[in-house]
DNA sequence: TCAGTTGTCTACCGACCGGTAGAGAAGGCA
DNA sequence: TGCCTTCTCTACCGGTCGGTAGACAACTGA
């Protein structure tokens, strides 16, 4: 009922449904309860967006333009190599805190298949050229382990995407945990993990 | 309408559904489209399954079996820390090459909670305890770089499991990237990164 | 003032999904 | 032979989901 005017409905909208999209799936949310949450009905949201797919290419979208800035804010005033891996990965782990859904969306993205992972990742394509580029720098300097760097950067996110989604894993493996202090946990396991993968041999 | 006998069909419907839950998740796959699949009626495979629930517990059973028998066979003969760790990530390698399925739906178990996880994991427990055991014991000699071995063996997992099931990723990673040799171009990289995160420092 | 745009609603439809009820055919066994 | 268990089927139900049709209210600007 309230008209809170449209681009701002239209922002809560996107981000109640990448919450839902990640807990759910995007098959297991409806539109009717993406719009019960946001407070509205579920014909004012086809109002916004015309079908569940439109919706769900907004949410990319937005999704990589959220990280996008994210990650240029981290990579702000980073100059050294590991500045800048720490800096990436501390920033991801940090829109993770603060929107414990957002990982679990892009999961959802990438198992949706490559058309719609693209949608997310096209936005984030200069960043990836940057950090293969950055990547190849360090090894040709010898301050990396000298291996494909496309292939490092894609077990790189696995690894930090996978710490960040696989709650149910790390349960059963490590026993009970959770919150922000495991977080914090993943997130010094993963830089130490990634660090000592990086480190040229002897 | 062939009666191929109650046991084999219910394998056939378990494997079916593995596919199928792996694919389009839990909520994406129906139990008439795995039963038409397997090529009989839904009330057909409602008969062995008294419902879906119930068709997903066969399934995290029969996963977990499946797992740990090629597991178990993975590690015979297998004697130094280098074979043993090795050994594992070719076990499973091996498994997602011949049922490309099967690493996705660990994914969706995993998705699902831990209460879904666990009953897919149970089996594997004992596994899992001689693989802290492993690590602990390669670190008490100095084989392995020194940290949690359980968040070691989460973080291994999430790396191994993410490069089975990340393929959209990896596609807007490297670009077009696909079949099994793929696969062993993966197996391979995961093998070196492990490698190298193990290796104590200097 | 009044017409047009924007935003929200009620009401409804067809498709699909999980599950129930129960009929009936095929083989084992007395 | 005839019963009983095993297996597969047709038919149907209630609920949910994505999407359409269209009424109606409120703000905007000529």
């Amino acid at each position: 009922m309230p008209r809170t005017g449209g681009e701002q409905r239209r922002t809560t909208i996107v981000a109640e449904a990448i919450h839902q999209f990640g807990r759910d799936g995007y098959k297991g949310a409806s539109i009717e309860s993406i719009a019960t949450a946001v407070g509205v009905r579920k014909q004012t949201l086809l109002y916004y967006f015309s079908n569940k797919e439109a919706l769900l290419e907004a949410c990319l979208q937005a999704a990589g333009e959220r990280l996008g800035s994210e990650l240029a804010a981290a990579l702000e005033g980073a100059e050294t190599y590991w500045d800048r891996a720490e800096a990436v990965i501390h920033g991801v782990f940090g829109l993770a805190a603060e929107w414990p859904e957002f990982p679990m969306f892009i999961r959802e993205a990438a198992r949706l298949g490559p058309s719609a992972f693209d949608r997310f990742a096209v936005v984030l394509d200069p960043l990836r050229r940057r950090a293969i580029d950055f990547l190849q720098a360090g090894m040709d300097t010898g301050e990396i382990r000298k291996q494909d760097p496309a292939m490092l950067l894609f077990t790189l996110y696995t690894a930090v995407v996978g710490s960040l989604t696989e709650a149910s894993v790390l349960s059963a493996v490590v026993g009970a945990d959770s919150g922000r202090a495991s977080l914090r946990r993943r997130e010094r396991e993963v830089l130490l993990f990634v660090r000592a993968a990086l480190r040229p041999a002897e």
